[in-house]
DNA sequence: CTTATTCTTGTAAGCGCTTACATCCTGAAT
DNA sequence: ATTCAGGATGTAAGCGCTTACAAGAATAAG
């Protein structure tokens, strides 16, 4: 049994059992094929007879490397994210990296202060969401001289490393899919823009391939949600309510919960989806293949992301210079809440 | 600016830049009220003007402090878990604290390793969920005087710390009003019990409703999945093919996952709900209340058992010893999947 | 104008670990 | 045998910070 007044076993205790040097029961932690095996084997053994566990703050204080990535996400009511966080976390374990986690609401500002905490508390990489930043947080990034990563979006011209896809190409392409289906009168529930740059880029995107149809995306028609599905669906209710000239056919939502939202409501209202409305949704959402009618929407690789994300931030911790640009395919996955407008 | 070598600015160089000790700096950085407005005006100064960043490996090290909790969740997916941990988070972040989060994606072995890694990075307090855990998990804790707390699960008996809801009695409860509703063939679609004591408490909860009015849970009517949507489905469409006698004309499931799925394979195969079968679930997840028709489903307090856990915690932290078991009230909610049984 | 008391600030000893560097072995080559 | 290379250990100097404790300054009391 350990020492009883309740001091934890350090380095000090394990070598001193084992009869050898601390600096051999790090080597045996660290670097164990440095250690001849009969000594390893004695060092172990007392390992696990004290119950001995590392302590991290003296380990990073002394090698200068917490073994730790920080990851700053908007949300983790969205299981989009969910995903894309456990390929990181995967990756990073298997690394031997442990992944901290923190959450911003969408707010830029406090995203920041989890930024700043996550630096002082020495991770030795970060990966952001979006391109939406305050400046300071990127500098004080840089200045620590901390490797990050952008994810969920892709701009050619990106100032930063960046592993994404391209927000406005998506949807533009789904949007392309209902201007085909005949479509004219269009309306968009988008989710919040302000410091949400892929909010942005995807109404950008619709409005290019209206614009490529010399259609226009009319001011009435454009709503700024929250994601939630309460908000879908008011902004759904709201929608429909335009006057007859102006109201659209065929929806685009800003991300698939905004889109059931929009669906649910559609049904509680009594219109059939896809017949009296088309609507499409963005992200695809593990339940939004199993709604009836499934949902059309663009499906975003967020694993892949995630596992970009983190071997990008390993190869630089490892002193690597990996590609900070990495453009990853949507698809756009045609289900069944999309159809020819009816001839009303 | 700063000295250009790369050299990230450090409590000396402060020291320095501001004329006082590294004392002093650390005092206006921990209890500012200890030092002499004018100096810490000073000091405050070159803190922002060299852009200083604690180094928490060697607060940590130097205090046995390292202001940071553990939160080891199964899953990141349930929305049901992120409105805790948010709870927690925020409580957390108000007091100077920082949420390191972790995932087992249900497997004890993993969260071993999980909370492991987390005590390695010097966390002051641990939340953990369930009561179910291999053993030397809390032997781990207990050693290491980590105070801990486990949630999502309250017995009078509980062997631990915990702050959480009886699971037993809340699946009696909903049970029970299917039972007042005229159902007797009930069926069961739960969660994956091993390793998930919540899990086997609400199946108990169901029997022991059915007990109460001398009826039985079938074998067949029982099935356990994982908390997937297409899970649900498939369950059940096992469940309906089960020969007339024994197929239930009600289900309770695990949670609001397998329900929704159970609904939506419902509809899809042309069954009404509530007509021709109940359905309820457990969590009340945000969309549960929004589908058509609502789920009929057990409100769980998340929020407020997140609040609790974080408080509990910082009160162990702070040298407290606040009462270790807390029991939280649930909510049936009443919606729109459970009928009568139609009288085929 | 002392002397006791209270505030401020500085001094310096670690916290537990990693890691150059020094030292000591081992065994192969001479 | 003797020498030497190379591998296996040990030694000890910090990493950046907190915090007793000491010391000095300022205030209150006598």
């Amino acid at each position: 049994m350990p020492d009883k007044q309740n001091h934890l076993p350090n380095l000090q205790d394990i070598a001193t059992a084992a009869g050898v040097s601390t600096a051999t029961v790090s080597r045996v932690l660290n670097s164990p094929a440095d250690v001849r095996p009969a000594l390893r084997e004695k060092v172990e053994v007392q390992i696990r007879k004290l119950g001995y566990v590392r302590h991290g703050a003296a380990r990073a204080l002394a090698s200068a490397r917490s073994h730790t990535v920080g990851a700053v996400i908007p949300t983790l009511e969205s299981a989009i994210f969910a995903s894309g966080v456990n390929a990181v976390e995967n990756r990073l374990t298997e690394a031997g990296y442990t992944l901290l986690l923190a959450v911003t609401n969408y707010d830029l500002q406090h995203e920041y202060e989890q930024v700043k905490a996550l630096i002082e508390r020495g991770v030795d990489g970060m990966i952001l969401v979006g391109r939406d930043h305050d400046p300071a947080t990127l500098i004080m990034l840089e200045r620590q001289g901390c490797p990050y990563v952008t994810t969920w979006t892709y701009t050619a011209d990106a100032p930063h490393p960046c592993v994404g896809f391209d927000n406005a190409d998506a949807a533009h392409r789904i949007t392309a899919h209902l201007l085909a289906l005949g479509h004219t009168r269009i309306g968009v529930i988008a989710g919040i823009t302000s410091g949400n740059d892929r909010a942005r880029e995807r109404i950008a995107g619709v409005k290019a391939a209206l614009k490529s149809q010399q259609l226009n995306l009319h001011r009435k028609c454009l709503i700024e949600k929250p994601y939630e599905v309460s908000e879908g669906r008011d902004a759904f209710r709201t929608l429909m309510a335009l006057p007859n000239d102006i109201r659209p056919t065929a929806l685009f939502c800003g991300n698939d919960v905004l889109a059931v939202g929009a669906v649910l409501e559609a049904q509680h209202m009594g219109l059939k989806v896809p017949q009296n409305i088309s609507i499409v949704g963005f992200d695809d959402l593990p339940l939004s293949a199993h709604m009836s009618p499934g949902l059309t929407t663009v499906h975003v690789p967020s694993r892949r992301m995630g596992e970009h994300a983190a071997d990008y931030i390993l190869a630089c911790i490892g002193g690597e210079s990996p590609d900070p640009r990495n453009k990853l395919p949507t698809d756009i996955m045609i289900r069944g809440t999309t159809a020819r407008p009816s001839k009303t």
